[in-house]
DNA sequence: CTCGCTTGTAACCATTATGTAACCAAATCT
DNA sequence: AGATTTGGTTACATAATGGTTACAAGCGAG
């Protein structure tokens, strides 16, 4: 799958060159002179990085860009800046962007940056998912979503619903679970097990409507 | 790998003489007898430097060199040209020449000035950008803004800071966080890892307001 | 060499997780 | 149906874990 790049420069010129040269890379480009209507095409298309001109006559680029994260897109921002004394003096207000190249600049060493930083953000949805139903883990970041809805869980639940649904389809013995989730082998006595399934059912389906969790009375605990 | 050298002259006899020399040294070549389709030359390869006449029938150089430069290209470049005068010469400096050769010329004097020219322009002086949220790290100069503010951090904080943000998204655990940052394998007991968390957290979100660094009980720390 | 900053450690505090027990409800057996 | 067995529910004590603070050793800049 291509990578969308937008790119907002007000040199016309500038634009055909950065778009020739980004298609030629395989780059799928959308080019446009001011950020009038940036907001919008940011709304329909998949926008997987923003090139942007810092100083653009109609706003500062890092406004743009604060105003861009305050509605929750995260698009990665890499600025052209203009090689101009005063804004050598403030690169430190250079912010929010991923990465800033000052102009003039070598058209290749754009395209590393421009590797870059797709590379890093696409690494982050490096998740490792596990799914059952409608309940999603990731192993990773060890959170889980059923639904839209994102719960919290404990690192035992986590770990309980981590066996459970890794071995679904096969009832899980107290001993097996006891060895599995809590390492440890029949140290435990009583309704160890037992009350921590039903904390884990408490906040997987509250309202015990999913029954997600099925007793196998005599036995243990199974998904199917 | 070689470097491409690219050269507008407009006296053929000069240029075929000029890429038979550079290419017997080593160098790719690419002749224009005109400026006319050397913008689209440039968008299309990697040009580590130009050798340029000074007076081209169609352009004078150093309009061409303030056109290119304006496009964001800092390609270097070396002029040629027929006149000899120290005046001209330095006024060729001042339009963004990297160096002058007055007509006639020794080739061997070209070569070395070639060398000189791509060495000096080696060196990158582009900074290195990781971001969270409102956070920026620049690696090369080790500073740190949140928002408009710098804030400063100590050594095993930045990289502390830093490799939690390059493994946003998953959660890291003590073991790995001692292995990554402090370098050494178990050699540390106790609190150190909390408390050079603690002392990180209070620094870059001193009121407790942004949650930057959460806490994955059992596990280790994550950024979300 | 000294001063100040960094940072590992320990002691202590706060919070959270969880094992256990007591009790209740439901299923199973006779 | 009543007894018995098994699991569910609740409350609580405590163990486990992380946060906070203070301090001293280490280290580097001057």
């Amino acid at each position: 799958m291509k990578a969308q790049i937008l790119i907002v420069e007000d040199d016309a010129d500038l634009i055909e060159l950065l778009e020739y040269r980004l298609q030629k890379e395989g780059y799928e480009t959308l080019g446009f002179l001011s950020t009038k209507n940036v907001k919008r095409a940011l709304a329909e298309e998949h926008v997987d990085l923003i090139l942007m001109d810092r100083s653009l006559p109609d706003i500062e680029g890092s406004e743009f860009i604060a105003m861009m994260r305050e509605k929750g897109l995260d698009t990665p921002v890499i600025f052209l800046s203009a090689k101009d004394s005063k804004y050598q003096v403030e690169e430190g207000f250079i912010r929010g962007a991923d990465d800033y190249m000052t102009k003039p600049f070598e058209m290749s060493e754009l395209l590393l940056r421009i590797e870059a930083v797709l590379r890093r953000t696409k690494k982050s949805i490096h998740s490792n998912l596990v799914t059952y139903r409608d309940i999603q883990l990731d192993l990773s970041s060890r959170t889980i979503h059923i639904g839209a809805q994102e719960i919290e869980l404990t690192k035992l639940e986590f770990d309980l619903l981590h066996t459970l649904i890794a071995h679904q389809g096969s009832v899980l013995k107290r001993d097996f679970l006891l060895k599995n989730v809590w390492g440890r082998g029949g140290s435990f006595q009583g309704r160890t097990v037992n009350v921590a399934i039903n904390r884990l059912k408490e906040k997987i389906d509250p309202d015990k409507s999913k029954n997600y969790i099925k007793t196998i009375r005599g036995i243990g605990y199974t998904l199917f």
